[in-house]
RNA sequence: CGGGGAUUAGCGUAGUGGCUUAACGCGCCUGCUUUGGGAGCAGGAGACCGUGAGUUCAAAUCUCACAUCCCCGACCA
């Protein structure tokens, strides 16, 4: 990508509205636009973000073999009516009605919608397990949004529902689920941690919060310093893990995930059965798995940045590197016009996704500084001090080397 | 929803009854110049001062209402 043509422009000057460090950082390198309190649009640099995010989570949820599929976002009241939450779920609903005065809602979760489509389907104990997800649009009616991209009122979630015949092969495929946010989590470069969490309006027998590690989040939790399991400050004073008797430290934390074990809450009120081996009905027993992408994405930023920008881990970087030309007054332009052209093309035939600065009149001053502000892990030079080599940097180490191309190839 | 704050050009701000033709910095446009850490000079465009009422000889400035945004509370992905 030419960044001569890419649809962004960074700020300079720090944002007003913008206190949390990754409001700040997103809107300044022009990752995201607002559009209104808590709702954000996704510009080409966050919507590559994004699409990386959602990739990850795709791969890890088709490796425990859930399906995707897509819902509608727009829900009629009766589904909601069968459960009690039209009224009740907190955050509230955003409802209106159509043309024909009839009530429906936006999403804000599918629990209702999937377990309808799926009685209406899976009729036999042969048809279980049944694993589905979906990467979605969703809408919660917020008290107050906050910290940009953190608490929105519309926001991509990952939603993952299961259905089982028996409570153990529900809790084997917790266990599955919990495996693959520990493998996004990872792949993201997040630092996190469980806790044991209320189940909300959700519902369900047991949950937990899956909390990356994040010195700027709001919530404060005691972590284990030998497992991985940790509990939210107020459930107690313990000192100790429960677990495994090590010691508790008090880290700050935001909640980028959640599971849940719904067991039959919502196939009791709604009625969804199968035939067992002896042809009676028996009452589905179901999970339900969420990820906040966009949240996840401001969290990264919250763990990963300098005073300069964003410092994005490689796998979910907007590009995997950033190549800047630096024009100088002795030399002929065009051939560091030239030398970096070539250097582009043979990044992408070797299927490397580049952001090439080349714009004529920016200072080298001002491509270093955004440079470091949208965060590329690794940043190229060429100029007339690199002669016919390359500087290559690493966004989150100081030192810089020349190479050839040849070594460069290497690099990836 | 309760409490607090804000609203002046794309962004950040100053101006708080008449001295204002609404100013400054960033950004934007033109030209020249410049290219290793958000360059320089010169010129230029861009604002019904959030909306509506009111007070006053006179309102960006005072009053009231409304809207929008931010923060704290609550809840969450």
């Amino acid at each position: 990508m030419l960044q001569s043509q890419l649809f962004a422009k960074t700020k300079k000057e720090h944002i007003a509205e913008a206190e949390t460090i990754s409001h700040q950082l997103l809107l300044r390198g022009d990752f995201i636009n607002q559009e209104l309190s808590g709702v954000y649009s996704f510009l080409p640099l966050g919507w590559r973000v994004h699409r990386k995010i959602e990739n990850i989570i795709r791969q890890e949820l088709n490796k425990i073999n859930a399906q995707e599929i897509s819902m509608s976002v727009l829900q009629p009241r009766n589904l909601w009516q069968e459960t009690g939450r039209w009224d009740t779920i907190d955050p509230p609903l955003f409802k209106f009605k159509d043309r024909h005065h009839k009530e429906l809602a936006l999403g804000p979760t599918h629990e209702e919608m999937i377990t309808d489509l799926v009685r209406k389907r899976l009729r036999s104990y042969q048809d279980f397990p049944l694993y589905l997800y979906q990467i979605q649009d969703k809408f919660r009616n917020e008290m107050r949004a906050t910290n940009g991209l953190l608490r929105t009122r519309e926001f991509f979630m990952m939603d993952l529902y299961s259905f089982h015949t028996t409570k153990a092969d529900l809790n084997d495929y917790y266990k599955k689920v919990i495996g693959a946010y520990q493998n996004i989590c990872q792949r993201c470069g997040l630092e996190f941690v469980m806790t044991e969490a209320s189940s909300g309006t959700i519902g369900g027998s047991e949950s937990c919060e899956f909390m990356a590690i994040a010195d700027s989040g709001e919530d404060r939790i005691l972590v284990c310093e030998k497992c991985q399991l940790a509990m939210n400050t107020e459930l107690g004073e313990a000192k100790t893990c429960k677990h495994c008797d090590a010691k508790l430290t008090e880290k700050r934390s935001i909640e980028i995930g959640h599971v849940f074990k719904l067991g039959t809450k919502y196939s009791t009120v709604m009625n969804a059965v199968f035939a067992d081996e002896k042809g009676e009905a028996q009452l589905i027993e179901m999970g339900c798995y969420g990820i906040g992408l966009g949240r996840l994405m401001a969290t990264v930023v919250e763990a990963s940045h300098d005073d300069r920008g964003i410092i994005w881990p490689k796998e979910i970087a907007p590009f995997d590197a950033h190549l800047l030309a630096l024009f100088g007054k002795n030399s002929d332009s065009l051939d560091i016009k030239q030398k970096c052209d070539t250097v582009y093309q043979e990044l992408q035939e070797a299927g490397i996704d580049v952001l090439y600065d080349d714009r004529q009149n920016i200072s080298a001053g001002a491509k270093f500084a955004e440079a470091d502000l949208i965060g590329i892990p690794v940043r190229l030079v060429v100029s007339e001090k690199t002669g016919d080599r390359i500087e290559f940097k690493k966004r989150d180490q100081q030192k810089t080397e020349l190479i050839t191309i040849n070594e460069l190839m290497k690099k990836f």
